[in-house]
DNA sequence: AGAAATTTGTCCGTATGTATC
DNA sequence: AGATACATACGGACAAATTTC
């Protein structure tokens, strides 16, 4: 098999629909999700992928794994044993209002590049932090 | 080459060392990282394995990466560095945006708090970052 | 404008190390 | 000790975004 990831990467594809089951009490919260090897058989996909894919539950805190034991699934994003903090990321080109035109002196109609970043506690937002810089040279 | 990983995984010690470039001014803040490729030759370690740092070092806001573009280093983990780059800030409360409103689950009436930095490298603007909270730990 | 080169993103298959049961 | 499962690492391939010519 080629490598088709037209619309979204196959792990994320993977990670939504075992949200899908944890949310839906297919799987149970407190019980083991299946083994890395059945997922690779399930989905047809490598092994790498499917570390991927729980990877990516475990930073949005739906499931935790333990070494040598397994991975079990949590009530939610940050609902049961884990998670304090989490940060998510977004970039994006933004023009600049007066304040950053005139710091970066740059025209109004110049794209600066925004990053922003959300931390958050128990689920709630604490903080969104956005960075601006010029873009790289030559665009 | 097998696989020995005895003391620290091999992506620690080189995110470590690229770290350790960054923050002594061998690659200055808004500059590229080398490449991928580049690493795996200098570090003789695979490609995955440079991603892995890569990948651990931009979890910790030390570095950004583009598609097709490369990897900049920032100037450190958010707004940390103390450094003897200058470093200006300014606090105000601020409507929020419907954005921000949303994260924060708020009416666009509320105010938010706003700090802002800016950074400075030869006196020129590097970067701004504007950092959102809802209500000031100690103002 | 368009094609090629560069660079990061994703995926595959495999092998070995380490921790737990 | 053996079985199971996660962690790390290798190498190769194709896809997508950007830059360069």
């Amino acid at each position: 098999m080629p490598t088709p990831h037209y619309g979204q990467p196959r792990y994320h594809v993977i990670a939504d629909a075992l949200r899908e089951r944890i949310e839906s009490g297919v799987i149970p919260p407190g019980t083991l999700l299946p083994t890395e090897s059945a997922l690779t058989a399930e989905f047809r996909a490598a092994r790498g992928t499917i570390r991927q894919a729980i990877g990516l539950l475990r930073e949005t805190g739906w499931v935790s794994t333990e070494h040598g034991r397994g991975t079990y699934a949590n009530l939610g994003p940050f609902g049961s044993p884990p998670s304090e903090t989490s940060e998510l990321r977004r970039r994006r080109r933004v023009v600049p209002d007066r304040e950053l035109a005139t710091l970066f002196a740059v025209d109004e109609g110049a794209t600066l590049l925004e990053e922003q970043f959300v931390t958050k506690v128990d689920g709630n937002v604490r903080e969104v932090v956005r960075r601006y810089r010029l873009t790289p040279p030559a665009l």
